[in-house]
DNA sequence: TGGAATATAGGTAGTACTGCCCATCTGCGG
DNA sequence: CCGCAGATGGGCAGTACTACCTATATTCCA
C-alpha cells in the first residue's frame, strides 16, 4: 500500500500539530501540507499532490465551507474531511449540500478522524454518530401530525390525499378509481376543512409534505 | 446511577448470548429479557419493565421492523435500537420513518451497541457510521442536475424558482420583488420552456423536487 | 328504526397557473 | 453600431383547483 498524502488545514498551530501527529499515527499516512487558513488550504490542494483533505471549519480568510466549495470545484473527486467543535445544524446541512465526504466533530476527533480517513479511502463517507441525532429527530417530528390525519380522515379521503401528494390531477385521481371529479373535488374540499388548510395548492402542499 | 433494563432480541442462541455479554460489560447495565423473535419480543416489553429495547432486524415470526412499529406503538417513548447484517438502504429508511433510535450494523456491534444505548439513554440517537455514507450519496447524485440548471437558467429564473419552491404564488413573488405578476408569469413560462416542462403545478413540482 | 357519517354526483363562481402572442428597455459583445 | 439576451410589462384563451351550494344512496351505530 502507498503512502495516503494528506493535507491538514486549522488555524490553531497546537490543535494543527495535534493533528498532525494523530493522523500520521497511522502508519501509511502522511501529512504533506499543513494550512492555517481556508485559502491557505486552496493553494495546497491546487499546488501539491493530495490525496485526503481535512479542513477545519472555524478559520480566517475563508472558512472550510467556502474552502471545500472551491476545492470540489478545482477536484470533484477530493475526498474532504471537515472538522468542527459545534453541532450546528446549519453547517452540517451546507456541508451535506457541498459534498464532502466526511464530517467529524472535535471532541471524538482522535478516533473519528482515522475512522473517516480509511472510510473516504475506500470511498465510503463518514460523519461522526452524534451529527445523525437530528436527521432521526426530523423524522419523528412528523409522527404526531400523522396519526392526527389517519384519525381525523376517512380512508377514502386518505387514498386521495396520497394520489394529490403524487402530484396527481383530479381527473386522474378520478379516471384512476372511476368515480366522478366531482367526488374527488368534494373529497379534496372535505380533507381541505378537516385540515383546516387554505388556498391554492394548499393541498398539494400538504399531501407532499405528509408522504406518510 | 440506577441499573438499567434492557430487552434483547434475535434468533441465533449464539448471537444472542454474545450480545448479552457485551451488554453487561457496561456496569450499571442489565439483559432482563431475551426474545428469540419479534412477536416474543412485543410481549416482553408489554409485561417487563424494559428501559431499552435490542432487536435483530432479521428474525422470524415477526421481523425487527415489524415488532420495532407494534413496540413504539405501545411505549411511543422506548428507545429502540436495531441491529442488522446488512447496510440494505430500504430497511434504513424504513427504520428512520418508524422513528427508532439507533440503527446499528452488527460488524461494529461489540463498540457501536454500547455507544448506541449511551446515545439513547441520553436522548440521543445513534447510528453506525457507515450507514451515513447513502445520505451524503443522496445529495450527491442530485449535483448534475442541479448545474443542468444554474448553466440553463438566469439568476432572476433562478430566484423565482427558488420562491415557486416556498410554494410562493406569481402574486406574493411580484410584491416580493417589487416587480409585475406578468413578469413573474413570464419568468415562469421561460423557466418551464426550458426545462422543457409541460402541465398544471410542473413548475411547483420541479422546484419542489430541486430544491437547491 | 332513525339519525349520523360517508361516498357518490351535480351546479356555479372565483382565482391562479399555463401557453402563446406582443412590446419596450438595458447592457454586452462582435 | 447593430444584434442578441435578458428583464420588464401587457393581452387573452384555456384549464384546474378552491369554495360554497344541493341531493341521493349506503352503511353503521345507538
Amino acid at each position: 500500500m502507498s503512502t495516503v498524502n494528506i493535507l491538514i488545514a486549522d488555524d490553531h498551530p497546537i490543535f494543527l500539530k495535534g493533528l498532525k501527529e494523530v493522523v500520521e499515527a497511522g502508519h501509511h499516512l502522511q501529512v504533506i501540507y499543513q494550512a492555517a487558513n481556508g485559502q491557505d488550504a486552496i493553494q495546497g490542494v491546487a499546488t501539491k499532490l493530495v490525496d485526503v483533505v481535512i479542513l477545519d471549519i472555524d478559520m480566517p480568510v475563508k472558512n472550510g465551507l467556502q474552502a471545500a466549495v472551491e476545492i470540489l470545484q478545482l477536484k470533484p473527486e477530493m475526498p474532504v474531511i471537515l472538522l468542527t467543535m459545534h453541532k450546528a445544524k446549519d453547517a452540517f446541512l451546507k456541508a451535506l449540500d457541498i459534498g464532502v465526504m466526511g464530517y467529524v466533530l472535535k471532541e471524538n476527533a482522535v478516533v473519528d478522524v482515522m475512522y473517516a480517513i480509511e472510510a473516504v479511502l475506500r470511498g465510503h463517507s463518514y460523519i461522526s454518530p452524534e451529527m445523525t441525532s437530528f436527521l432521526l429527530a426530523q423524522k419523528r417530528s412528523r409522527q404526531p401530525v400523522m396519526d392526527n390525519v389517519t384519525t381525523l380522515l376517512t380512508s377514502s379521503e386518505i387514498k386521495i390525499l396520497k394520489m394529490v401528494g403524487e402530484y396527481k390531477s383530479t381527473k386522474e385521481i378520478a379516471d384512476e378509481l372511476y368515480i366522478s371529479e366531482k367526488t374527488v373535488s368534494n373529497h379534496r374540499m372535505n380533507i381541505t376543512k378537516k385540515l383546516q388548510l387554505t388556498g391554492k395548492n394548499s393541498l398539494l402542499r400538504f399531501a407532499i409534505e405528509w408522504k406518510q
